[in-house]
DNA sequence: CTGTCAATTAATATCGATATTTTATAAGGG
DNA sequence: CCCTTATAAAATATCGATATTAATTGACAG
């Protein structure tokens, strides 16, 4: 039998295990946005080799969570209302899309898939749990993973992040609250399931903009 | 004095010279769809060292041309009819979109830039210049240059290269033969220099099926 | 034969050290 | 006093070697 060393540091691999926490750094705003991210630095902080680090931070390049300019090394990318404007009419464009393929070849299996989601996210949200952000995020995929568009799905799955890590760091300057947005949840999956493609389409992009618009105002003042 | 020993391997970097080679070879189809990319066989043939071909690599999977399988290395990325059709849909979604923004906010620099990129690639498809494949892509990206939207720009270009990526493995296989799109890339720049966004809009999703149909169509056989 | 398991081979992932390049610092001339 | 140029420091990029993991082979039992 073996024992593992460590739960949390059951990494497959040490490129891997960098790339989350690296990842999960820039998204929460604990590397702010465009700081240097210096090899050595994080080569100790990860407790890691310098290969690892590089590769990690060359793959989350593909995320667009960080910049890479060669020969003068990584920084966190950089924010701006531009492009969280950017992100949110992305965000628009390509989710009405792939909730509407997804709607259009539904099947009971994928109905089951979304209902559960959805219920976990609820529980998640009733006890306060930590978890919560993982199945909000599961939830919304589940809208789309009927669409049968892997590609489609990996974008939208970026532009989550790119907006999640806008309300990261809104939520650490002053004056942010949440709005209540379980009902709204609530409204998209009972058009889903009702398959009203229109009103589950009508209703996820207001949910989108409602948000984006009150993060946006944020970032004037 | 610094005398060069090869203009062509002015590289910034051994990184980026070897991701430049790789991504060429997987676009012509010389590293072919699903082959094991071996970090030792590359690191000969590219002649450097196994860190540079690491981060090549794994800077290609942004781009999805390669595949990367943790702790079982990267392959060149698979293809399929499916993923194809895909991608077609995609850039036809999102070429629009930026098209359309590009014409909303058109100046007459931007007019320039395009009017510029079309004679060029005029005039290295008279002379069957090798250049002509930069000059292609020059033009289509000039289009949408001035929608200032930068990600879904980049979306768009990703999604050009793997189209031609596919136009070249068919040109690979056998009763291919191209078909003459000069006089459609003359129209679409003329509706873009009268504004006319919703006859440049067709004109260039007609021109993107037009392709995409016949390739599709060598799939089946 | 066929499937399982051990031993071997091959390939990936990682480390530690070095060479190159960039950035910061300081000195001298306009 | 500012700008240019040399020097020193820091950081990146790269190499070569090693440890770890996966794939392969072949022997053995069912």
């Amino acid at each position: 039998m073996n024992v593992m060393p460590n739960p949390l540091t059951k990494d497959r691999s040490a490129t891997h295990g960098s790339y989350l926490r690296l990842r999960d750094m820039i998204l929460t705003g604990d590397l702010p946005p465009g700081q240097k991210l210096k090899i050595e630095e994080l080569r100790s902080l990860l407790d890691t080799g310098a290969s690892p680090v590089r590769e990690a931070l060359s793959l989350l390049t593909s995320d667009m969570l960080v910049e890479r300019i060669d020969q003068r090394g990584f920084r966190a990318a950089p924010v701006s209302k531009a492009n969280f404007e950017e992100i949110l009419a992305l965000r628009c464009m390509l989710e009405e899309k792939a909730l509407r393929a997804s709607l259009a070849g539904a099947d009971s299996s994928w109905e089951e898939q979304l209902v559960l989601a959805h219920h976990r996210m609820k529980k998640a949200a009733q006890k306060g749990d930590n978890g919560f952000e993982e199945a909000h995020k599961a939830f919304h995929m589940a809208l789309l993973a009927n669409a049968n568009m892997p590609m489609l799905e990996r974008y939208c799955a970026q532009l989550y992040d790119l907006n999640i890590r806008y309300r990261n760091l809104a939520a650490r300057g002053p004056r942010y609250r949440t709005r209540s947005v379980q009902n709204e949840h609530q409204e998209i999956l009972e058009a889903s399931l009702k398959r009203d493609a229109d009103l589950a389409a009508r209703l996820l992009i207001d949910h989108y903009r409602n948000t984006g618009n009150y993060l946006s105002s944020q970032m004037d003042a």
